[in-house]
DNA sequence: ACGTGGTTCAATATAGGTTC
DNA sequence: GGAACCTATATTGAACCACG
């Protein structure tokens, strides 16, 4: 430390009235909290203009990149930064690594990508890109499109999802195994749902699914919540997926659940429901049975949406979906093993351009597509060889395209932030994602 | 007790989405 | 199509805490 505190007054970053020594140098509290921030975190910051913005006590926080300079070029020391104050072993935690992967699983490596070094190198730090503007500077942030709220819930739950499928090699086919594991986790979820939620027998054992005319928007969240876990656990049946690094698994989760939803909808209405063309009623997971025309919706416990939102955020689902995909769904009725493709194809459809994935990834999915068009010839070869597969093939990838329309439409990220945020303030489900 | 570094959190800024 | 609004998230900085 500087023993003489003369000129001490004022922070000799942004020339407002200084505390004392931080980091080396005199400055004032907010300049030495920016700096300990900066060192501790992975930003980087990039001017805008020519690298040689004034910092003062009104501009200090104009230009970020300048800023750090100046804190710099004023002596600094990024040493003096304590790396935590908390013990070590909590600091271990907040680490994740995944290093029990095999060798020929895909490993992610969307964050930390050298980012680590950049403490002693501000000036090389134009190389990163332009997306987001801030007054003066741009500044690098996660670019994933999902939530750091709905990620982070989606993390937990795919973490907490323990199952363990044992596959018998013999009972697989030989030529189409991937359908058949995944077949045999869809079944999963069937079995679970039948536990979970608590459907009406006739007399004679048939489980009977009957027409319900008032829908609440709660139980509907609630619903689909408690069956998150299941398709989570059903993914990990799908070949490919459990081995993947937990963050992909959540990008590749979040889309796959968007299409889900409303593709195994229309099938199960379609299998359960009998197949007459002009009837439009859909069956949701808990075995409740619903018809927009007849439906009343019920509005009471709603206070954070109107009764148009409520009718938007429903319609998809029940008026637009069954419109436009059960007259498909019931003319092509695909086999469970055809479903099981689509599933698949739509579990691993995910295009070059999404930034979410890293390029492993999207090889990886581009490859499991081929595996699953190639099972799926191989299957109509032996298990439906008069009929036509190409067309069947185009009809449900015509059935994929209206799905992926509809989930354009409907911004599934709003459903899910409903989902998590209904529970949020319900006691009873408290312990089921830990919320403080 | 002091000085300085960490932590917390309310206030504020930003980006991106929605609506009209 | 775009301005004006809305929301979720990120950043800031002051107050407070910890520790030698
Ligand atoms: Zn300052
Ligand atoms: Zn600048």
């Amino acid at each position: 430390m500087p023993p003489i505190k003369n000129p001490k007054f004022v922070c000799s970053i942004c020339e407002e009235k200084a505390d004392g020594y931080h980091f080396g140098i005199v400055s004032c509290r907010a300049c030495a909290a920016f700096f300990r921030r900066y060192v501790a975190s992975k930003l980087k910051y990039v001017c805008r203009f020519e690298d040689n913005c004034e910092i003062n006590k009104n501009k200090r926080v104009m230009c970020r990149s300048c800023r750090i300079k100046k804190c710099y070029s004023a002596g600094m020391k990024p040493e003096e930064v304590q790396v935590s104050r908390e013990t070590p072993s909590k600091a271990q935690q907040s680490l994740s690594p995944n290093t029990n992967s095999p060798d020929d699983i895909i490993t992610m490596s969307t964050n930390d990508a050298g980012i680590t070094s950049q403490i002693h190198e501000i000036s090389s730090t134009s190389l990163c890109s332009t997306s987001n503007a801030y007054q003066g500077n741009i500044y690098l942030r996660n670019s994933n499109s999902i939530s750091p709220f709905i990620r982070s819930k989606l993390h937990q739950i795919i973490e907490n999802c323990s199952v363990n499928y044992i596959f018998d090699e013999t009972t697989l086919s030989p030529h189409y195994p991937t359908l058949v594991q995944m077949y045999m986790g869809y079944h999963r979820l069937l079995a679970r749902r039948d536990q979970i939620f608590i459907r009406p027998f006739s007399n004679e054992g048939i489980r009977i699914y009957t027409l319900q005319d008032v829908f609440n928007v709660h139980k509907f969240a609630n619903m689909n919540r408690l069956d998150l876990d299941g398709i989570a656990e059903m993914l990990e049946a799908f070949p490919g997926y459990k081995y993947l690094v937990i963050d992909e698994k959540v990008s590749l989760f979040k889309q796959f659940y968007s299409h889900f939803l409303i593709l195994e909808r229309i099938y199960e209405s379609y299998r359960l429901l009998g197949t007459r063309i002009d009837d439009q009623k859909i069956v949701l997971v808990n075995g409740d049975v619903y018809e927009y025309q007849t439906m009343k919706v019920d509005i009471q416990e709603i206070s954070d949406m109107s009764p148009e939102q409520v009718d938007a955020y429903i319609k998809p689902w029940f008026k637009i979906a069954p419109r436009k995909m059960l007259e498909p769904m019931k003319k092509l009725a695909p086999t469970e093993t055809e479903m099981m493709f689509a599933f698949g194809y739509i579990l691993w459809n995910i295009q070059e351009n999404e930034s979410k994935f890293c390029p492993e990834t999207i090889l990886f999915a581009k490859n499991m597509r081929s595996m699953l068009l190639d099972e799926l010839s191989a299957y109509y070869k032996i298990e439906l060889p008069t009929l036509n597969g190409v067309r069947r093939v185009g009809e449900l990838m015509d059935l994929m395209n209206m799905t992926e329309k509809l989930v354009m439409q409907r911004n599934e990220h709003i459903l899910l932030n409903k989902i998590f945020k209904y529970f949020k303030k319900d006691v009873f489900f408290h312990g089921l994602f830990d919320i403080d």
